[in-house]
DNA sequence: TGACGGCATGTCAAGATTGACATACTCTGG
DNA sequence: CCAGAGTATGTCAATCTTGACATGCCGTCA
């Protein structure tokens, strides 16, 4: 993270620091980085899935190919709405959605989110 | 619903209509107004079980009484993001978010998810 | 090498969301 | 009836988010 940045975050008032470390960041702080980050590994774990480009999911999104890079990204400027209408876009479920919320970070999806409905669209 | 409020509402890009019927939306746009419902109805039982006042409730969000009045009617200014900090705000955990928005509108909660906090704060 | 497809990153004007405030409504107890 | 607590609703300036665009990087294929 490069310091320009850095200050942009801090100046809108986020805490920065390393991922894994939640030092200083409150349980619910940690618990809302947690679930961002969590839903941005589905949203490319699940646009790969389809072998869609971002290209493709930003058509479906009505969107861009840089706003989904940004997703996938997990960028500040990527509201929480974004990325799960992103995952509605990718077909999923309110309980793929659930599944993907209750998980930790790093886990698989694919196909275990893929069995209940045929390709949107 | 207003007849002013149905036009800035549809200014905005929204299709309005009944709740339940879901006539001329896609499934997705359906899951995410469900989803908006669910979350909402969830803020409410919460605070309700932890014998909060709106106004307590702000508090512990930096918000207002009257936002958090909006966030319990599923007004149509308020995020996900809000929506959902506000369940975190309340002691949600990742697994307690899971299981309402894997639930269906109408199902309990409450005591269901206050089982593994103790009071915040 | 060059061209191309896919992805990343910065910028910004347009539009959406926010906290705060004012005000009104609805109970409940006295 | 009144007062007070709790909640609802409208408004608005400040702030944040968004799609779009420009541009750069990395593979791959010929």
């Amino acid at each position: 993270m490069e310091k320009e940045k850095k200050a942009r975050l801090e100046a809108r008032g986020w805490k920065v620091g390393s991922t894994e470390d939640f030092l200083g960041l409150t349980p619910e702080e940690s618990a809302y980085v947690d679930l961002r980050l969590k839903l941005s590994d589905a949203v490319r774990e699940l646009r790969k899935e389809k072998r869609l480009t971002q290209v493709q999911l930003a058509e479906r999104l009505h969107s861009s190919q840089s706003r989904i890079a940004k997703i996938e990204a997990a960028d500040e400027t990527v509201s929480l709405d974004l990325l799960i209408r992103s995952l509605l876009a990718l077909g999923a479920s309110s309980k793929d959605l659930a599944k993907v919320i209750a998980g930790h970070r790093g886990d698989r999806y694919g196909a275990n989110l893929l069995t209940s409905f045929s390709t949107p669209r």
